[in-house]
DNA sequence: TCAAAAGTGTTAAATATACACCCATGT
DNA sequence: ACATGGGTGTATATTTAACACTTTTGA
């Protein structure tokens, strides 16, 4: 969809005042990242709208889809952004205006508009990232050194990240940040990266281990010395 | 607000496409119980809209306090509603023609509606139901013997109960929906009916001391015979 | 053969569970 | 005084935590 036509009749397919936004995370270096895309001189989250016959679900679904590529992901709605003043209407004055389209201030996506803030978890490796229409280029930043954000959207990053914490405490899902294959030192790695402490290593093993959702592979060799860990991969 | 100048002028003053609902859960002879309101001839939530300029939680807020009284109650956004045909259109054109009013398929409150499901704990005993300007009733209904309700609310119904049985295993949060004194044994029996299971009298009351979030006051004498357990009441 | 990193085991502490015992009260 | 229900203690099992020991590997 182009941008005249996404301005002019977006209203006619995307419901109103309702937006969608993901919180994409991947893992690098030992780093938590977060896609972002530019848009004028600030980043903002990836978003979108929902179909006026589209789930809720199925649009962030989409919007992920759309910005990553990637069709199977973990994929969690965590908390709405309600504020009354919610509203991109002033990025999107300087930015309609410097790209020369007929910008005027009833524009539909100019209104207040409540998010759905999902967060996303994807093997970063795999991720062929797409701006959108509007972004102007997109970057994978570290979730702790977050550049200049419209609106609240550094605030639903925070926040998904304490969302994330919670959530690994109780349910497996982190190893969707890791390739398909991993090692149990790189899982404990993961986990003191978004947790933000030292984890002991003997218990975290075990507790793994114990839940018997992963199977252990051979050996790896990427480690500079010492003994060779195992790689894992989730069952099924 | 009157119905006529709500349907005509409502699209003015509220977002669009979007509503909150509230499972108003109080509990009263062993019972957990809900909230209902009588539209046409079936049950549905209390619910509402937001404000074009109100934050999504001062609508739940509002729509609490419209339909109990309550000012200060547990409140918690638990899920969002979005099926691609969430819609009271139908129950509208019956209910609005009955009461003689000008029914079109145009109507904004006709629309697909994304729904923003609470869900409230209140002390049953000092809620003033209102039913609002639609409904023709409203009655505390057993959560485990629902009537008949109307498109999805049986189902919010149902997801706030595991969701609350969820938060009260986490975040002590089950006495709001007791009077402000009671004793350790009604809050068990509070406990058992939520989880739908029997807990052990010693831990139980053990686990609850132990948060020491509870002040101990003298005594009851509500029981039929045995020992008057002691009341508690919320610290602070 | 030694250091580093991974895997596993061993013991201690903390919690959870089950049940027993004592206390207060009405009949 | 005894049956009933409430409060507390105790002994056992389970889980969590801390740390030690062993294995594998590269230098």
């Amino acid at each position: 969809m182009d941008v005249k036509k996404f301005l002019e009749e977006g209203e006619q397919h995307y419901l109103p005042n309702l937006s969608v936004d993901i919180v994409i995370l991947g893992y690098q270096n030992g780093i938590l990242k977060v896609l972002l895309q530019k848009l004028n001189d600030k980043w903002c989250l990836p978003g979108g709208y929902v179909g006026i016959k589209e789930t809720v679900t199925d649009a962030a679904i989409r919007v992920l889809e759309e910005r990553t590529g990637l069709k199977q992901s973990y994929l969690q709605l965590f908390r709405v952004f309600g504020d009354a003043n919610r509203s991109f209407s002033k990025e999107f004055e300087v930015i309609l205006k410097k790209e020369g389209y007929a910008w005027h201030k009833d524009l539909w996506i100019n209104k207040r508009f409540v998010t759905l803030a999902h967060y996303a978890l994807v093997d970063i490796e795999t991720v062929f990232p797409n701006g959108g229409i509007f972004s102007l280029a997109y970057d994978w930043y570290a979730i702790e050194e977050l550049p200049e954000m419209h609106m609240d959207h550094s605030a639903i990053v925070v926040a998904s990240k304490e969302q994330l914490q919670k959530d690994i405490t109780v349910s497996p899902i982190s190893f969707k940040l890791l390739p398909t294959t991993f090692t149990m030192p790189e899982l404990q790695k993961l986990h003191e990266t978004i947790l933000d402490k030292k984890l002991e290593r003997s218990r975290f093993q075990k507790k793994m281990l114990a839940m018997e959702i992963f199977d252990r592979l051979p050996k790896t060799k990427d480690n500079a010395q010492g003994r060779k860990p195992y790689l894992y991969k989730f069952k099924n």
